[in-house]
DNA sequence: ATAATAACGACAAACGTTTGCGGAAAATAG
DNA sequence: CTATTTTCCGCAAACGTTTGTCGTTATTAT
């Protein structure tokens, strides 16, 4: 249980030659002789020797670590994305830092402020559904910190992003409740700060168009993605006169609220209403009554795709090149049971 | 967006004073005199500076970072764990380094590792089920940096712990299983590195001796936690003659593995075998089939207890105090449906 | 043999901050 | 008005590493 961890100068002292020479054998400098070299690494190895990284990402501006800002880990959908994250971080040798913003803009700012004191290479971010701005990501931008955004991207232009095409899946899942004869399709969506690019919405319609179906304002309902939030929405499809056969509906968790409020109601699931989502999550395996199809999102590529996004920006960054602001959208894929 | 980031120097060149008086200024020391600290705040807050915490890492050797190794996050045992744990170290103004070993050693040894170097001022977590010794734990001695075990906890003196009681609702959860006239009960258990210190197995055994039953062997299982596992497990159970009525399970994950399968075998849950196991998880609310009991193990108590736990330890570091190994017990408990 | 070149390693500065110590000026006491 | 204390601040070292520059010695060419 040594107490001193050895050091550069430690070895030095012991061979009697400068700081600066073993750091340079260490790293096999070429202007090392073979002679000192093979004394320097025997004795780091035997004093068991590991350099302080601490000062060493002091003197050279990097920490080998990246910031990830998330809403939460709860979901199936973002925990899976950090292991994506994770995989190619540890791959360049880098480590994560994590934060939860909880769908607390305070909290989402507190992290941020945080790693950049942490002085992270870069910041990886699904935003909160209760952000309404995103200055605290593009302060970032004074401290050279790149940020890509990922999932959840903020509308905003002068940013990195990783998502999903949902507009496509979103066209195919409608028309595909449509070829099963529903005409009156529900349309459920989140939060007004997390449809900024409501693609989702987007795509409803343009559904509706293709096949010539109006388009009942009062079908579209909105969640705050809380469970009351979410029966209360239901509640007020359930009171139109006219009720709707389907629901196209934000997420998968937020489904599940949502279909076992309507079982509460005495509904029967699939016959007089069913569902569809997105984000395919898992658990939907285990459930009763799941939806009948979900939009896949593939979590895991979204983080991968990111933090290889942002390792080319990290790299940019140190070679001083201009990096073009990326927005990468990779594609959904409606599965259906 | 500027290129230089204001430090400690510029300031003090700025105002013809020196680095050291500004750095007092800034920290309110007694020493410096009311007109000379107003202005170094006042150049402070126009300059926008901030302290280069790489520098006071480096200096003060201590990172206000804390490591957390786990399993994986997609249990949501481990993500509401978590949440007590990113909670008490933003409390302390620090932040959290996550690592998930996917139940492999050699990833939460590289993961330990990574940690070190990063100098973390503590590290907790919950071992994989590979883990079949500690050695890169014990390591961290070394260096100083305590550990702090939860949930997943070695079977190992001089550790510092924090887990739940598990074999008083173990019997409790037998009792409650003899007293709706279950005769057979089985006991499912983990892969055996999980099993060391077998509490679940324990309170099995107790309640089958405090009712005078027998404890038939073949009616305990185990497995790996994967699917197949689990199969293999269930399917050695349904193939006795005298099937067991009954099962108590791993975890909520593994059971509804488990359960699933026991559809599939066409075996009506709840009349031909019921399930009771450990977690509690949310998600099983959503489930057709849930276990019929659960046993809540507090993720998120316990991991604010262990970080509270880990803070001390830092704290005692510092103050080069003796921290006595501490193993803390919380209480768990058993929720019927 | 002498001069030019190459090979090797030392010196010192730098990254930004904190902190022990000492010293000058100002304030107080005698 | 001198002696003592207090107030305020600067100096310099330190944390461990990396890196540009320069000087020495050994090697080669002429």
């Amino acid at each position: 249980m040594e107490k001193k961890l050895p050091t550069i100068k430690e070895i030095a002292r012991r061979l009697n030659i400068s700081a600066s020479t073993v750091s340079r054998a260490l790293h096999d400098h070429p202007s090392i002789g073979l002679r000192t070299k093979m004394a320097v690494k025997k004795l780091a190895a035997e004093l068991n020797y590991e350099p302080n990284q601490t000062a060493i990402f002091f003197k050279q501006r990097k920490t080998f670590t990246i910031g990830l800002v998330l809403p939460n880990l709860r979901e199936e959908f973002f925990s899976a994305a950090i292991n994506g994250i994770e995989d190619v971080a540890l791959d360049h040798n880098y480590i994560v830092l994590i934060g939860q913003s909880h769908d607390d803009l305070a909290r989402e700012q507190k992290l941020v402020e945080s790693m950049k004191n942490h002085r992270v290479d870069g910041i990886i971010a699904s935003i909160s559904s209760s952000t309404t701005h995103i200055e605290h990501f593009e302060q970032m931008k004074n401290y050279e910190i790149p940020v890509v955004f990922f999932d959840r991207v903020p509308d905003a232009k002068d940013i990195h992003s990783v998502s999903c095409n949902l507009y496509d899946s979103s066209v195919e899942a409608v028309e595909w409740l449509i070829k099963n004869g529903h005409k009156r399709v529900a349309f459920l969506q989140g939060p007004s700060t997390l449809n900024m690019k409501n693609e989702r919405l987007d795509g409803y319609m343009e559904a509706h168009k293709k096949h010539k179906l109006p388009v009942d304002e009062s079908l579209i309902v909105s969640t705050d993605l809380s469970l009351e939030g979410t029966q209360k929405a239901i509640d007020s499809l359930l009171q139109l006169k006219k009720r709707p056969t389907a629901v196209l509906s934000f997420n998968d968790y937020v489904t599940l609220d949502a279909i076992q409020y309507a079982r509460q109601k005495k509904l029967t699931i699939n016959k007089d209403i069913c569902f569809v989502s997105y984000a395919n999550v898992p658990v939907t395996q285990y459930v009763e009554y799941p939806p009948l199809a979900s939009v896949e999102q593939f979590p895991y590529d979204q983080g991968v795709s990111a933090t290889e996004l942002l390792f080319r920006l990290i790299e940019k960054k140190t070679s001083r090149l201009e990096a073009p602001y990326e927005n990468i959208v990779l594609k959904s894929e409606l599965i259906i049971r």
